[in-house]
DNA sequence: ACTATATGGTTGATTGGTGAACTATATAGT
DNA sequence: ACTATATAGTTCACCAATCAACCATATAGT
């Protein structure tokens, strides 16, 4: 079982990735990113906050910043309550890009993964990889 | 479910190579290499056919192997029936040291993600992702 | 108020991976 | 036999990720 979920995870992630590479030119990553800001309201997050989530590395995340705020996807915007921290905000042109490239997104999922499954396959999986997922917190 | 399925293949990968890590030196893709080689009767495969086994580009190969025969777990000898392949060889030292990190990696893996799971999650994702990698073959 | 410590983010050195040449050998076409 | 093409592996130039060191600001202890 450990092996099948290597082999479908790196398979279905490598497949799905350059899906997403040759519609966007935007590696998985950098997706996450326009994803996680365009599910907040205000359309910006804090740079830890978002790294956080990301499960990302302080440096790497600005890096990738970088790289999308040279896109034009993704602007800085200091923050006024602490002048520490920056928020990472989402453009206009970034909110286009992931309204128009997210349910490509998705039916290449759908392509790769879930059209192998039947529907019980889904549910069951689901249910048990949330029951991992929640395990984590437990583990430390 | 993507979303835990995402969120779980991250979590647990990152995990169990880093329990994998601390015991060996090895990254996971390391690790691999070693494991394949030691299933093979011979303890050697051709470069091309482990860099396919591995869905790993030809170059990342050669560097790892540099790498692995720096460490004396793996070494090169030539091919006598067509001398533009090269074998990589499973040494002693690697033997060994693959036989006594492989107990501890199953128990990683164990902890960090079946523990979490009942036998009837195992099985059942076991047997959904069967059904997605024999897909994967039908995909291209 | 003042030093000590913690936090947010960037920078820089190092390491690892990738894809395009490149060399050498093997196979196919004529 | 001879050119053309394909294959095996390495090298190189380039991009991405990481970890520690580093400024700036914020919070806590006294």
């Amino acid at each position: 079982m450990w092996r099948a979920f290597i082999d479908v995870s790196s398979g279905v992630l490598h497949r799905v990735e350059g899906d997403l590479k040759a519609d966007s030119q935007l590696g998985f990553d950098d997706y996450e990113v326009l994803v996680h800001l365009s599910e907040h309201p205000e359309r910006q997050l804090r740079m830890s906050d978002l790294s956080e989530r990301l499960v990302a590395s302080k440096s790497g995340l600005t890096l990738r910043i970088d790289r999308l705020s040279k896109r034009g996807l993704v602007r800085r915007e200091p923050c006024e309550h602490d002048k520490r921290s920056i928020f990472a905000v989402l453009t206009d042109e970034g909110l286009d890009t992931i309204t128009r490239i997210a349910p490509n997104h998705v039916r290449s999922v759908r392509r790769h993964l879930l059209d192998a499954l039947t529907v019980a396959d889904v549910t069951s999986v689901a249910d048990a990889l949330q029951r991992a997922t929640s395990a984590f917190d437990v583990d430390e």
